[in-house]
DNA sequence: ATGCGTATCT
DNA sequence: TAGATACGCA
């Protein structure tokens, strides 16, 4: 359209009216439009000399005139800063990118929020660093992942029920933490053995005693107050595993008294357990479940267990193990947190609990290897489990 | 009689 | 899902 290439002239006037007509428009918004009116304000001027002294030989006038390209040089900017850098070929890497690559732009891109980026490229920022932990990443394993770590997904810290998250966010939230091993410098900074993550307790008294009288009803067995597994209880959770010799081994008084969480209960922990049991089985077995006959075992059903000392224990476990040196907590046990691990690694005959324990309720312990444990359980269907080198993994 | 494991419920 | 409870067993 507007193909007339003649009367370039009077186009230009009409073009000039117009601009100024927009530019008193504009005038009023000074404040808020200072370079569109300065923009305008130069163009007119610019036109204006140029009509003045050329004559009417540029029919072009073009509507965008020079001026603008002068003034911002968007485009050209553009295209060519992004292939200025020079090859594309032979590197192939983006060097340290000396000045904030095009990798930086992208995430302009995918984030629009403002967010001051630190204009420093140097430092990249570390938030989604992956641990160098061996552990297989197995998809979200919610709250029962083997052992590293939690997954940290504290909430804001507004909620002020809940208290112990909070404690405990704050002495674990830290960042992602250890977990291989080094520094374990485990904070645990509460001083009193009591251990944190002390928030339900209280209402242990609910327990059994039917004399709660509220409600009246004293028939009411009100449910037990839900136990909010927070990270820190957990985490003991684990450790306590560990140094029982995994999650198969360990029994749930054990693991309580180990825990040393006051007002956590025997029900509680078998309960933990339990899920923590089958959250850590293969969580490969995704498919249908009812392999009921005849399925020519069509999985590679991975029965891989590792052997550790003299138990076998499930891979999970194992890294969970190896990864977690020590506890560090002992508060005041030194002799847990000393060993820990040891035990699981140098276990004999799977038979011994390595426990330091004094007050050593004489339980079944010695002898009735299998008293506790009726059930196959982790050394079920291989009778072979007698030597203790083996290194086997069938 | 206690403790454990599992199934089931919420 | 996660935790609590019910049930059976040794």
């Amino acid at each position: 359209m507007d193909p007339p290439p003649h009367s370039g002239r009077r186009r230009c006037r009409e073009y000039l009216l117009a601009l100024e007509e927009e530019r008193r428009k504009i005038q009023v918004f000074q404040r808020e439009l200072p370079l569109c009116l300065e923009l305008v304000t130069q163009t007119i001027e610019g036109m204006k000399s140029r009509m003045d002294g050329a004559g009417g030989s540029e029919e072009t006038v073009s509507d965008h005139g020079p001026v603008l390209e002068e003034l911002m040089p968007l485009k050209p900017s553009l295209s060519v800063s992004s292939e200025e850098h020079e090859s594309s070929g032979g590197a192939g890497k983006r060097e340290e990118a000396a000045q904030t690559p095009d990798w930086l732009r992208s995430v302009q891109l995918w984030s629009q929020e403002p967010q001051q980026r630190p204009s420093s490229p140097s430092s990249p920022r570390k938030e989604p660093l992956c641990k160098p932990v061996a552990l297989s990443a197995r998809k979200a394993g919610g709250a029962f992942q083997p052992f590293e770590k939690e997954k940290r997904a504290e909430a804001p810290a507004s909620s002020a029920t809940t208290a112990a998250a909070s404690s405990a966010a704050a002495v674990v939230g830290d960042s992602s933490d250890d977990a291989p091993a080094d520094t374990d410098t485990r904070e645990r900074p509460r001083s009193d053995d009591k251990e944190t993550s002390r928030d339900a307790e209280d209402k242990g008294g609910n327990k059994k005693d039917s004399k709660g009288g509220e409600e009246g009803q004293s028939q009411a067995p009100a449910r037990k107050q839900r136990r909010c597994w927070a990270p820190e209880l957990h985490r003991r959770f684990l450790q306590a595993l560990q140094q029982l010799g995994g999650s198969h081994v360990a029994t749930p008084k054990q693991i309580r008294e180990l825990m040393k969480v006051d007002g956590l209960t025997n029900d509680e922990v078998k309960s933990h357990l339990q899920k923590y049991r089958l959250h850590t089985r293969r969580p490969n077995a995704t498919a249908t479940v009812q392999s009921a006959g005849t399925s020519a075992a069509p999985a590679p059903p991975m029965p891989q267990f590792i052997v550790v000392g003299g138990i076998w224990v499930p891979p999970p476990e194992y890294a969970a193990a190896a990864a977690q040196p020590a506890g560090g907590d002992a508060p005041g046990t030194t002799t847990t947190a000393g060993t820990v691990y040891a035990p699981v690694a140098t276990l004999p005959s799977g038979v011994h609990r390595p426990q330091p324990r004094q007050q050593g309720p004489p339980r079944q312990s010695s002898g009735c290897s299998d008293a506790g444990r009726r059930r196959g359980d982790a050394s079920s269907g291989s009778p072979a489990v007698s030597s203790t080198s083996h290194t086997s993994s069938a």
